[in-house]
DNA sequence: ATCCCGAGGG
DNA sequence: CCCTCTGGAT
């Protein structure tokens, strides 16, 4: 085994150490909502999204109660995440849409979900990732900044990053990559002043400056 | 002040 | 490509 391949799987079994290699999923009885919880994830921390589950998933049982509801009713329910606004408007569009264009069922291809109000590529590779647990490696700004880092990718947008990390990465680690490098991102590989004396994969790390032109 | 576990719209 | 949307954390 070369020494490249040797550092990877250092990496991966430290995050699977470290992070575990299952995430505990949203809440959800039906398909439409664990849909939902994703697209209220965006730009939130799934603490804001955990509290507003409850309630709105209480309140609505199917997506066609979604679809009925004033947009303003559903922001009283998500007043917890950011983006609640953008987020209630979407959401109310998107259950019409899987109602009236999709038979009252959440599409299971990418490029169905893709049609739907508020969600984008992040969004449903993660859904289609939880629902159905398919491979698919789930590019936000966190592994996007990381994999740079790492010096697995060189992307300059997401969809290239995606491609690269499909090379480099197991097809059995596509799907906890995502959570993992959220959560070191999130605690120790930060944006700004990444705290690498904290970081349990500063040995392997070539520390590229994320925004560094080669 | 600045940044987010994105996406839509201009 | 750029802007906006939220409020909480740092």
């Amino acid at each position: 085994m070369d020494v490249q391949k040797k550092k990877l799987d250092s990496i991966l079994k430290t995050l699977d150490q470290r992070y575990g290699t299952e995430k505990e999923g949203f809440l959800h009885e039906e398909e439409w909502q664990l849909l939902a919880a994703i697209m209220l994830s965006a730009q939130s921390t799934d603490k804001q999204v955990d509290e507003a589950l409850p309630g709105l998933f209480s309140r609505f049982k199917k997506a066609e109660d979604v679809a009925e509801a004033s947009q303003e009713e559903i922001e009283g329910y998500i007043r917890s995440v950011g983006l609640y606004k953008n987020k209630a408007k979407n959401l109310k569009k998107c259950c019409s849409q899987i109602v009236h264009e999709f038979g009252g069922q959440v599409p299971d291809s990418i490029g169905e979900l893709l049609k739907l109000a508020g969600v984008g590529r992040k969004t449903a590779t993660l859904y289609l990732a939880d629902a159905y647990g398919i491979p698919g490696v789930t590019v936000d700004t966190h592994v996007f900044r990381i994999s740079r880092r790492l010096g697995w990718a060189k992307g300059k947008n997401p969809a290239e990053v995606e491609l690269e990390l499909q090379k480099v990465l197991p097809t059995d680690h596509w799907n906890r990559i995502n959570f993992q490098l959220i959560y070191l991102g999130r605690e120790i590989c930060t944006s700004r002043k990444a705290k690498c004396e904290l970081c349990p994969l500063a040995e392997w790390c070539p520390k590229i400056d994320p925004q560094g032109t080669p």
